[in-house]
DNA sequence: TCAAAAGTGTTGACTTTACACCCATGA
DNA sequence: TCATGGGTGTAAAGTCAACACTTTTGA
């Protein structure tokens, strides 16, 4: 870290200060986008300009404004990072230890996204704002290494349930990169006979009748996800015993 | 409605005085507390106290202190209302609409509880709190509604996969007490020797070599969850692809 | 002609469902 | 002796997992 950079850096208590309106307790939202790059699943993150967590990066967040959804706020916080705005976005759970922030008391909302990381060319370099793969992260500043990990759970338990999944793919897509991509969310392997049959029974896909281009290998179909799942709001999942 | 009942209810503006400390963002809790009662199950409600519901029941709640975990607010709550602490309670999630609440923004977190209705015996009649059977329940003040609905559709995906059913019934309990409680939660009849083979496939139970007494027809065995089950703290759900 | 992945079915193991009879108890 | 639920097994249907060969393309 440069001399620059720790001297741009916020301290809790100057932070405090500054968000003072919200500080009986302080109510923010936190975003967990994901993107996925052809093999890896990776997690947005920003550089934390708080000395407290000095050289760790956190998820991207922010105070909720008292007129202001909670939904709204995550919409505002990816808009205001990806220049997205129909993206998939869903409530994970709160999380409020007294001692998550050290600026004092701030309840935490977190939302996690599933973003094409094709559609966004955006400002990645400012602000020190990057992808990160989400296997190789193994500390974040506050309690985000915790939230990343809830919000992944939640991703795996409603991948094979829901059609969400398909926000992560290009419009156009074949079934191996749909593959790997629920082997690198799920981090199993998969038999592609049985995935193939698995998912052409779920019935979610069209066979638009175009072929993959420029492939090292005999291209394979592409497919759409039927416009009827197209929804970018998550469903509960509702199980049953028999 | 009697007169003197009118002339204590708070309207929003007076709550909204009172509670003036937590107004920019107010945080509270809401505990659905769930009990069972041999047929039904049952929500514990209370009279709303705010002119603006006259008339509705609403869920447990309230404002979150600043030096209170999310989890100790709602054992607080349930503690003053049931006398237990010692039970299961799981996060949900925060509601937070803009207009869910009269007095102000109220973003508050929601959390359902599973208890045995004969472990309290307390002061239900005060306060105008009372066991309503969630089936029948159309209309609460606030969002509670809603809430009461999403905690519902939660509880029915952990109950075949978590042993947290058995939170809502005595320590010693039969096989038919308990096939009828998840045919109460999952709103589905089940089939006896089906139910009872897939309950002894998951080998929570321990056989205590007792009887039922005083039932009107050949007494069944009883049964108790197996220590090693008995925390009251729900897991997460994984689900596996393949 | 090689490397890489596409495309495609069958079998056996396992799981789930449907279903019926005799037994023990209290009224 | 009747009503109620306890206790128990099997067969058929359905689902899931394992597995191999031929084809198409680009290098």
């Amino acid at each position: 870290m440069t001399e620059r950079t720790l001297q741009q850096l916020k301290t809790a208590e100057t932070e405090k200060i500054s968000h003072l309106d919200y500080f009986n307790i302080g109510i923010s939202v936190d975003c967990v986008i994901l993107g996925y790059d052809e093999k890896e699943l990776k997690v947005l993150l920003i550089k934390s300009d708080m000395q407290e967590f000095s050289g760790l990066y956190s998820l991207l967040g922010d105070f909720i404004k008292p007129d202001e959804d909670l939904e709204a706020a995550s919409y505002r916080v990816l808009k205001e990072r990806t220049g997205l705005d129909d993206v998939f976005l869903e409530q994970v759970k709160a999380f409020g230890n007294i001692t998550r922030h050290p600026s004092g008391r701030v309840i935490t909302i977190a939302y996690y996204s599933l973003i094409d990381v094709r559609n966004h060319k955006l400002q990645l370099d400012l602000n020190e704002l990057h992808w990160h793969p989400v296997n190789e992260i193994k500390k974040l500043a506050f309690d985000h290494k915790q939230i990343l990990d809830t919000c992944l759970g939640r991703l795996r338990q409603q991948v094979m349930e829901h059609p969400v999944i398909f926000n992560l793919l290009p419009e156009k897509f074949s079934l191996r990169e749909l593959q790997k991509l629920y082997q690198a969310i799920l981090g199993v392997e998969l038999d592609r006979r049985n995935f193939r049959k698995k998912i052409s029974i779920k019935d979610w896909l069209l066979d638009i009748d175009e072929m993959e281009v420029n492939v090292p290998h005999r291209p394979g179909k592409l497919y759409t996800l039927k416009k009827q799942y197209r929804n970018k709001a998550a469903k509960n999942v509702v199980l049953q015993m028999a």
